[in-house]
RNA sequence: UCCUCCUUAGCUCAGUUGGUUAGAGCACAUGACUGUUAAUCAUGGGGUCCUUGGUUCAAGUCCAAGAGGGGGAGCCA
């Protein structure tokens, strides 16, 4: 038997003493001898529903198991309350306990927890009124990136998972593979013998959809690609994942400056649907973690970002007086310090840089007429950083392979990317969105491991 | 991977210059209270002071190594 009806349509409704059917989570329960009161929420909405039982009617016994943590289900009737705090509350007319929560044993109290000490039990977190909140709109943003992308004309491509190149190079992969670990047949050069592994060849992880939504974006025209990525990097920092979300639009016949253009609307969009469809979690997030949470997501959404060229950025930084500990010169990367310094100080609002030497970003990018900076873009964003990172391709097959050569990169191994460039070859653009990163962003968190409900990360792989 | 900080009750934390029996709030248990709002009040139980080794008459406190965690950096999304 499953419930009639849920938190969030209670909350709705007009009470009118007509008969419901909740079961959900105790979140507190308080009283007396005679009146008890259950905070009882189902994860349907930020709000708990108060459940009033009198101990005439409803078992003593049944009500001392009604512990925080346990699981009941209550048939009632939803009535005006009488008291203060809330408009409607069920007035329970039978009790039952689904599930007990030993007091003694149950992790999660009724006062706030360190984030740090719900990851350890990252099993628990969902029945947290901020992981709660959290995983909501996590949903909603998975809802609304799917939405814009369809209403726009976009096709969802799934690419694969596990990969035979390596050709990306963003970063050190996870190997797939059934070979007996302990003792992998040799070949007489001493490595491994990959041929007789299940692909026949060394598999990884994708590090990225790209070069595959590039393949499709050649006859389908505006794609995108939405799952799961993986970088074995050693990275430990609150803004990276061995196992995060990815998000990858590719457009056939868009420019540097189209890219940018959907860059930011697509931004703008995903904050303003959580604005729009996540008031509550947001509100309560606003409350408990980051006071000026909404007035960043709205300034988001109602001021263009900046759109500056890397060189205008190192002309910037020199010109600013500020000491920076990595120095500022053309052809240096932007470190998360200089980045920090244009969003946070400078302007004081989202940030797009394009214009990047060719040597620090990848052989795929489009070379520019002056032969030394890549159509590249970085959507920089306050607290998190880089948010976006893109490019216009290169789609002239002759500078593709120039590129490929300069990288070292075998160009055998990318006969089918560079085939695309041979035959019915097309100007393109795209980018990649993390998405715990956008999470982080809208929610407040200051840390990735708070965006996902299982992270991933080096030394940690529990749950 | 580098730098740095932290680890004491179920949780959050205090613990003086190394010195008697390691404390508080919350949580939990018992009791009181007929409408509570993270209810309130009273009483009570609760400790491998992260681990190992060392210095010392004496270590939660000092030293070393290790483990786990936080923050910063790099790599990146």
């Amino acid at each position: 038997m499953k419930p009639t009806t849920n938190v969030k349509q209670l909350l709705k409704s007009k009470a009118e003493g007509q008969p419901v059917t909740l079961m959900g989570w105790v979140r507190t329960n308080r009283g007396n001898k005679h009146v008890r009161f259950l905070a009882v929420n189902d994860g349907s909405c930020q709000a708990s529903i108060q459940v009033v039982a009198e101990t005439q009617g409803i078992d003593a016994e049944l009500l001392k198991r009604a512990t925080t943590g346990s699981c009941v289900g209550i048939q009632g009737v939803l009535v005006p309350s009488q008291g203060q705090g809330q408009a409607v509350e069920i007035k329970a007319q039978e009790l039952r306990v689904l599930g007990d929560a030993d007091p003694e044993e149950y992790p999660l109290q009724k006062k706030g927890h360190s984030m740090e000490f719900l990851r350890e039990i990252a099993h628990l977190r969902p029945r947290t009124n901020t992981f709660g909140a959290i995983f909501r709109i996590r949903h909603a943003l998975s809802f609304a990136i799917h939405k814009y992308f369809n209403d726009n004309g976009f096709c969802y491509v799934h690419t694969p998972i596990i990969t035979g190149s390596d050709a990306e190079g963003a970063g050190a992969m996870f190997r797939v593979s059934t070979l007996d670990a302990a003792k992998p047949p040799m070949r007489p050069d001493g490595h491994v013998d990959f041929s007789q592994d299940f692909f026949g060849k060394e598999t990884n992880l994708t590090v990225s959809g790209q070069l595959e939504a590039e393949l499709a974006a050649m006859g389908l025209g505006l794609v995108y690609t939405f799952g799961p990525t993986f970088r074995a990097e050693n990275s430990n920092t609150p803004r990276h994942l061995a196992e995060f979300w990815m998000i990858e639009p590719e457009m056939a016949f868009y420019d540097i400056h189209d890219n940018m253009d959907l860059a930011e609307d697509f931004l703008k969009y995903l904050v303003l649907y959580a604005l729009e469809n996540c008031a509550d979690d947001l509100e309560f997030l606003g409350q408990m973690y980051d006071k000026e949470l909404l007035d960043r997501l709205h300034f988001v959404v109602e001021n263009p970002f900046r759109r500056i060229t890397y060189t205008e950025a190192v002309e910037i930084l020199l010109a600013s007086g500020q000491k920076f500990e990595y120095p500022v010169a053309w052809g240096n990367d932007l470190q998360a310090e200089h980045e920090r310094y244009l969003v946070e100080k400078h302007f004081q609002c989202p940030v797009t840089v394009t214009g990047y030497p060719k040597g620090i970003k990848a052989f795929y990018m489009k070379l520019n007429e002056d032969g030394r900076t890549v159509r590249a873009m970085d959507v920089l964003f306050p607290k998190i950083g880089e948010i976006i990172g893109g490019s216009q391709r290169e789609e002239d097959l002759e500078t593709l392979r120039g590129r490929v050569a300069e990288m070292g990169i075998p160009e055998k191994d990318m006969w089918w990317y560079l085939d695309t460039r041979r035959w019915g070859t097309c100007p393109h653009s795209g980018f990649g969105l993390g998405f715990e990163r956008l999470v982080m962003f809208i929610t407040g968190m200051a840390n990735i491991r708070d965006v996902i409900p299982f992270p991933r990360t080096p030394k940690n792989a529990e749950f």
